[in-house]
DNA sequence: TGTACATCAGTGAACGCGCGTTCACTGATGTAC
DNA sequence: TGTACATCAGTGAACGCGCGTTCACTGATGTAC
């Protein structure tokens, strides 16, 4: 089956999409190639002409969802005002009852402490990216200082959606999340940006 | 080899010593039973002997850990003091490097949110303990909207080290740790506690 | 324009291995006489 | 006290299965003549 140039780059970035909700669902360690390919529409043999190991899907899929990830705030409104939205959606119950259509790091960010370096590597980069466009966003005295605050203002927003994921008692769950948007904007306001 | 009474007990309870840091170190997806009981010196066949399923071991081990890191805070100086302590031993450079020796939390806590019923249920238990510990040291005026604010709180600390543990870059994962020691600080001041 | 051929994305079976789980067996100990 | 036996914690091989990876093969397409 000999196709046109496009052809192939497409189904790769099929599979890194598909892989995307995938890995976010049944996490890195609990997703096969099989699993993964099937996803796509494909077998498990073509993998290995698109990637040359698990981890090469792993380090390109999570690069690929800090940057839709990335998109997702670039959407909102203009300026500060989107990084409470942001904040807003992502502590949304509908947020935290899609894993697969939501945020790497609130899904993966402990098996991402416990993968490869390139993983890591790929992580760090891309998570910066997207601190770098709320640091943008605040445009503050000392945007190196801001960088490192808003770095921990999204962990402690992944923790709590990831407490929220863990608790079964769902008023609690609720409450975790009502609660975690009054941390972060009052984190927000503490935080010396203008 | 029939032994007293006591030895299946101890036996057990070495298991699940054992399995906590296995767990804690490679992640449950990442533990296998062969690989478990070796760590306690046994083979895979003696395991189901003690647990019904892995499952089974998984929800023990995580209660256990919880219990362990209650205990953690339990030997820190009393009152509101301890707890900040205890904050500043979380956050710690100590407590980053050595998963296996550390938090649950941080260890697993995106796992437990894809995990079994049971392994939440123990979960929510054993993070309610730790939770109320910290409330009867802030003696606070309302105890209840306070649980939510202290779980919201180590769910922040938890993501703040998760994601000083995926960073590669050295510096940076060591600012996140300062500046998470300072936001957990904030966020206890500001808590309306008493 | 029509035909022969080279390309190469994708198939599907197979590799060795580790998974969770089962089970017939071992053998050191506590108990009964 | 000494001996025979029942108990049962632990062994180690095996079950079927899915893992990550490899590879000989297929066959639709683009290209060459």
């Amino acid at each position: 089956m000999r196709y046109g140039q496009d052809h192939k780059t497409a189904t790769r970035q099929r599979i890194v999409e598909t892989a995307g909700r995938r890995l976010k669902l049944d996490g890195i360690d609990g997703s096969g190639i099989a699993t993964l390919m099937k996803d796509a529409g494909l077998t498990n043999g073509a993998f290995y002409a698109h990637f040359t190991s698990k981890d090469d899907l792993v380090a390109t899929t999570i690069a690929e969802q800090l940057r839709e990830q990335r998109a997702t705030l670039a959407a909102a409104q203009p300026g500060r005002g989107g990084v409470e939205q942001f904040i807003r959606a992502y502590l949304s119950v509908q947020h935290r009852d899609s894993p697969g259509e939501g945020c790497p790091s609130a899904a993966l960010l402990d098996e991402v402490g416990r993968s490869s370096d390139a993983v890591k590597r790929v992580y760090t980069d891309g998570i910066i990216g997207i601190v770098d466009d709320v640091v943008a966003r605040l445009s503050p005295r000392d945007a190196e200082s801001t960088r490192v605050k808003v770095l921990c203002l999204l962990a402690g927003m992944a923790g709590t959606l990831q407490l929220s994921r863990a608790l079964v008692d769902r008023e609690l769950a609720h409450a975790v999340l009502e609660q975690g948007i009054e941390d972060a904007l009052t984190l927000l306001r503490d935080g010396d940006f203008v």
